[in-house]
DNA sequence: CTGTGTGCAAAGCTTTTGCACTACT
DNA sequence: AGTAGTGCAAAAGCTTTGCACACAG
């Protein structure tokens, strides 16, 4: 996605384009990929936007409440944001702390269990943690 | 499971037996639930025993590394311990904040991705979230 | 001039770490 | 006395909140 298209996709999703959150966004969108959101302000800083931290943090949200990136919980000690909103899901390797993602075809699930009353489905994350063999504790 | 069998849990499984962890252990392994770090203090502290919050987390961490207990990683905000270790994965209601276990068989995975290179399967978390219908945003 | 919306400093969490202390040898 | 292991206060780190400011009507 180029960084021009970025205030028009905004406004379409309701988000008021600012400044800072052009550029966080135009960080997140560039390629798809999965970024914390500490990266995610040290790449806008290094391309010399002056923006804090607490603003990177709620312009994520904006982001995931509407669609745009997709959090993904994994790991206790930060969220990443992943801008590959098609269906898949995650390999984490936790040896590396590293994200991959592999399309949701090639899992084949073919029944789900009954919802708890009164629910309906937001959402299906899938997490295969792998690690390194003969990981030696 | 009864609490004088705890001592007894623990040195099997190489973790010396300290009140402190008896306490623990006792609170999280009397029924199958999931709770996070500060219920588990609330917990032993209502029973008058007095530990503190970093020990808690510290026998938490011990118990999930010889799997008496399992992590279970939904929301951003707190990890949650799950007493139940066998097969089974989680409804999370992301409106109440509630986690409901339901059987592995319930859902069927029948082909799996190949694994990155020079992985082996560490485990697989299935989380499907729920909401409450007509959920006014 | 008033009201809505934005960005950020500061506060609030959860979790980890380093150290004093204990309990054995 | 020396050594290994334990519990906890304090530190660290991620995320949220409340407020000052800007901007539109």
């Amino acid at each position: 996605m180029r960084k021009n298209e970025i205030p028009a996709l905004l406004e379409k999703n309701g988000i008021h384009p600012t400044p800072q959150r052009v550029e966080i966004a135009a960080t997140m969108l560039a390629h798809k990929q999965h970024l914390s959101a500490d990266q995610v302000l040290a790449d806008v800083r290094a391309k010399g936007a002056q923006v804090s931290k607490a603003t990177v943090y709620n312009t994520l949200g904006l982001l995931a409440e509407t669609g745009l990136v997709r959090e993904v919980i994994v790991d206790p000690a930060k969220v990443f944001y992943d801008s590959n909103t098609e269906r898949h899901y995650h390999f984490f390797n936790v040896d590396t702390g590293r994200l991959i993602d592999f399309d949701a075809d090639l899992l084949a699930m073919t029944k789900l269990p009954p919802l708890p009353d009164g629910t309906i489905t937001d959402g299906i994350d899938v997490i295969v943690r792998v690690r390194r063999p003969e990981n030696v504790k």
